[in-house]
DNA sequence: CGCTGGATTGACTCGGATCAAGTCGAGTGG
DNA sequence: CCACTCGACTTGATCCGAGTCAATCCAGCG
């Protein structure tokens, strides 16, 4: 079976055999999740750190009014804070999206494995900028873009990050997402989510629907997103311009 | 002259003489930058991480609309992502507010030291975090608090960072901030600012005027607010219940 | 003393929230 | 095979928070 945790990584950088073997090994032992079922809840003490191989997760927020707030999709192959361990309390919750297989990295394994295996932690780093800089994104996408900008840019990343990871290449591209939770991640309101999705839809730029995300007019989705594929830094360090 | 930096530091975890003195070698290079004078913008390739020793500085991405969004502000103490070395360009700017020192740590310094000072290592991971942790919030913020309560989370946020770091322990704190810039970090107008600003004025939560900020009913400010400072880890992991 | 950038206030408009009905599709049980 | 249910999606009508545009106002400063 294929991990693609280790696909990604390798994408940031090169990993031998061993390396491979080490990630292999700390991802072996995993667990199950049904759907709405939380891997972790906020106050909970982190008890390492989480990676997704199969399905979709998000990390969420809670407010006392009851509203929630998404603050990240994990696909396969993503996963949580390196040094998570560090902390006492977890200041977030995080939940499958969908049933999903995910394994679970010991703090003790997790130093081991940045100690001594020099390309894993180098590319961990670099996974955990992305994953900085992604918030950085979404941060800017709720503070300053319309909501059609919004969800355009947020259409853009999720298909680039699938794509990355080989969900196809295709401009349809499968998004279990329902419109609620897509809602709760752009701030905005299940309801108005749907017009805009509508908007979208007629103005031929993109479809979502039934789980599947279909990209009719890349060029003009990019346009209303005004989306800048930089900041996914899929480009690396040495390779010069 | 007292380093922030290292004040910071020594609330996540203790550091021995040695530490100490590792710290105060790479922070001793420093440059002032002039209010709004650029550390580094976007595009660029970051050369170095970047600690504030004094005045204020702030992150921002600049839109294709030319509105900005501001992603966090540094405080005299705070410095940039750890392994921004590993990326090929930046992704968002960064910007002094105030005249304010800088120092920047090379990445091969910076290497060395989380390589050779696992104390040091160790407190600059727990930064990091509580850095992610933030953004967070202000996702959170953004996407799903009101206008006030934006601002009053904002303020709490602000003065509590502030506090841990010595600026003052009063209800009243030095916040060299304009209006327009707070704007630009609430994904609001100035204006709106403004009125908001007034209102919490006349209700008697806290005022901000001429670069002070005073927080009459802390009490009232953290209710509006929905503030829980937990998410700037204060308390670390060894102190248990 | 006038200039300049920030802070304030007013009038008007509009994007999105809210409230309230449906509709559609998949799964369940009779 | 059809009725029932439940969750997710659509659509309409209405309201309000916040943006926009445009005047001031004010303090610091050359």
């Amino acid at each position: 079976m294929t991990n693609r945790f280790i696909d990604k990584l390798s994408n940031f950088g090169t990993l031998d055999e061993e390396d491979v073997r080490h990630l292999s090994l700390a991802t072996s032992e995993t667990a199950v999740f049904r759907p709405r079922q939380d891997l972790i809840r906020e106050g909970d003490r982190p008890s390492g750190v989480f990676v997704v191989l199969q399905g979709w997760a998000c990390r969420y927020k809670v407010l006392p009014s009851g509203t929630r707030q998404v603050l990240a999709f994990l696909m396969p192959g993503d996963c949580c804070d390196l040094h998570v361990g560090l902390l006492r309390r977890m200041d977030h919750s995080i939940q499958a999206v969908t049933q999903a297989t995910v394994a679970k990295i010991r703090r003790t394994d997790m130093d081991e494995l940045m100690n001594s295996r020099p390309n894993v932690a180098h590319a961990l780093n670099i996974s955990q900028l992305v994953d900085e800089s992604t918030m950085r994104a979404w941060i800017t996408s709720m503070g300053r873009r319309t909501s059609s900008e919004r969800v355009a840019h947020l259409m853009c990343e999720l298909y680039l990050r699938a794509r990355n990871i080989g969900l196809k290449s295709e401009s349809e591209l499968a998004l279990p997402l329902s419109q609620s939770l897509l809602a709760d991640s752009l701030g905005m309101t299940a309801v108005h989510l749907n017009r805009v999705l509508k908007q979208l839809r007629l103005i031929g730029a993109m479809t979502l629907q039934r789980g599947s995300l279909m990209i009719s007019d890349p060029a003009k989705l990019v346009q209303i997103a005004g989306f800048d594929e930089n900041y996914l830094h899929r480009r690396l360090l040495p390779a010069d311009d």
